[in-house]
DNA sequence: GTGTTTGCAAACGTTTTGCACAGGT
DNA sequence: ACCTGTGCAAAACGTTTGCAAACAC
């Protein structure tokens, strides 16, 4: 739902979204902070949440906010879903998303009006797989089961 | 995954499950605390996050990291779905949860050995879909759309 | 010129942690 | 006696906000 309010074509709106678009890791608040301090080293961290808030509200970028991490954010609104490996914490998009294996109506809805659903998986990325157990937990900490 | 520590079965840690299991009201911490507080009027914030962290490794409650907000508790375990009220920010259960309409595996997983899922719903409580548009969003703020 | 946007720093709400002491086993 | 658990307070974390100055339009 884009706002009707006046926006201006700032540099830093534009780095920022040039950023999110140029990279397909899903980055946090932090992350883009330091990319986009690299083209323009005066930019604060403030800046990057307002202007994220308001690219949100325009339509331009996507919020991930997966259980129980800080909030990412992605350049692609398209709808689909992304899984998170468990064990590095890195965010990747589910390819083929809408399927007929993924259909999500509950049948009793507790007489709810439903409008719509989060749905996140959960899993170990195909670096992760490598029969490496000790792996280091690196950027985000993984979970404890359960869904 | 109960994990293999010596627990000892402190007032506390008593008080903390037995409040959580005695509503459905799925509780923050905060929540928790002052209900605890009314039985143990010295408990600390601490407490309640450190008890409810062990409650959760041994399985006796579920954390229910819901996008966006404070993380709640649950003290049934069974596996089930959530709704979030999307005005009122309440959480309720959703019964018959697993459905031949609630299938959710991904097609293609992107490379990544799936471990689970995470699905909560959001939409109107019942007590919201009274054409109540002016009504407070209280507990918690509400989201905009996007899944 | 007007009103949005910026940088900075301080404040916020939730959760975690360090510590000395209390108390279960 | 041992070592887990407690209360307290402070810190950590991600995020938001107040403000005066800067700047897009």
């Amino acid at each position: 739902m884009p706002s009707n309010k006046i926006r201006r074509n700032t540099p830093q709106r534009m780095v920022i979204l040039q950023e999110l678009c140029a990279t397909k890791e899903h980055p946090t608040a932090a992350e883009l902070f330091a990319a986009v301090r690299r083209k323009l080293p005066r930019v604060s961290l403030g800046t990057i949440y307002r202007n994220l808030e308001v690219l949100h509200e325009d339509g331009f970028v996507r919020k991930l906010e997966l259980a129980g991490h800080e909030t990412r954010f992605d350049g692609t609104t398209a709808p689909h879903y992304h899984v998170r490996c468990t064990s590095c914490g890195c965010v990747r998009d589910l390819p083929a998303p809408l399927h007929d294996k993924l259909v999500t109506q509950p049948v009793d809805s507790a007489g709810f009006r439903i409008d719509g659903h989060r749905l996140e998986f959960y899993g170990l990325c195909p670096g992760c797989q490598q029969g490496d157990m000790g792996r280091m937990p690196v950027p985000d900490m993984p979970e404890h089961g359960s869904h």
